[in-house]
DNA sequence: ATACTTATTGATAATGATTTTCATTACCGA
DNA sequence: TCGGTAATGAAAATCATTATCAATAAGTAT
């Protein structure tokens, strides 16, 4: 998963690859925690002077279509995005750093049967997230 | 749990009992779907018509501070609230009609443990939901 | 290369949600 | 019953997000 494999991405669905995207891509991509729409303005900025804070919440609105960065809900909301895991993944996220891991391996399969056979619910998706502190805050 | 439970709640934590609340907590009390502030405030005022959006806020947020009700996170966004579950309990909703069940009986015992032994992390708290359909609007 | 079509842009304005301010009201303990 | 003061609603302020629009530039056809 490179920035260039996010443009091309966009590219192969319909979208122009412009500067204004070009720094938005970059900044999400090699972020390893959840950024809101101002971060992601104020990083990109950096990199794309011009840039406006509209073409940030247009770009991560495509992004998240394609799937390529997912929403990460935390207690004080949940208006930030990361890259998305592959396949099957959840979070870990430092509750200091805002840190994120993606894991995989949960089993809920057991679980998901015993509460659909209780509650009369067809269970769809499960949305699992682990909150903790990193080794490296742990320690600082 | 009662409305009168939570009116005593607030009580005991040194906030008065008002028509205002009282209209608020019975609202959301008796919910079994997660309601937005507005929603609150629609359906509380046909119990007490003097009442404002503010005060909707201020009590939503005294009533989560009092660990009564808790915020849900949704594909859409996180600003609905329903009651608390008691004790370490997760959320199942219906994605038509919202409709929420209370579950427990999670066991990610092993699971945190071995992310926790993968990435360094400290665990400290996790955040499972599950979404389905119930079984009424799984037969309309 | 050049021209052309049209998606994309940033600025501005509009909207929507939440918070702050403040004078008035009404709990509730004495 | 009274009085101090928490709580109230209305209005204004703030903050986040979305819509509008004329100017620009990406990428295709020439």
């Amino acid at each position: 998963m490179s920035a260039e494999f996010w443009l091309t991405q966009l590219h192969e669905n319909g979208y122009r690859i412009t500067g204004a995207r070009r720094a938005v891509v970059e900044t999400v991509e090699k972020s390893t925690r959840a950024l809101t729409p101002v971060e992601v303005y104020d990083m990109s900025r950096k990199r794309y002077r011009a840039l406006g804070l509209v073409t940030v919440y247009r770009t991560l609105e495509k992004l998240e279509e394609l799937h390529l960065i997912q929403r990460v809900h935390q207690p004080m909301g949940c208006q930030a995005f990361i890259s998305a895991g592959q396949g099957h993944q959840h979070l870990l996220l430092c509750k200091n750093c805002g840190q994120v891991v993606f894991f995989e391996g949960d089993d809920l399969e057991s679980l998901t049967k015993s509460i659909a056979k209780k509650t009369g619910y067809q269970i769809q998706d499960h949305w699992l997230q682990l909150f903790g502190m990193c080794a490296n805050c742990r320690t600082n």
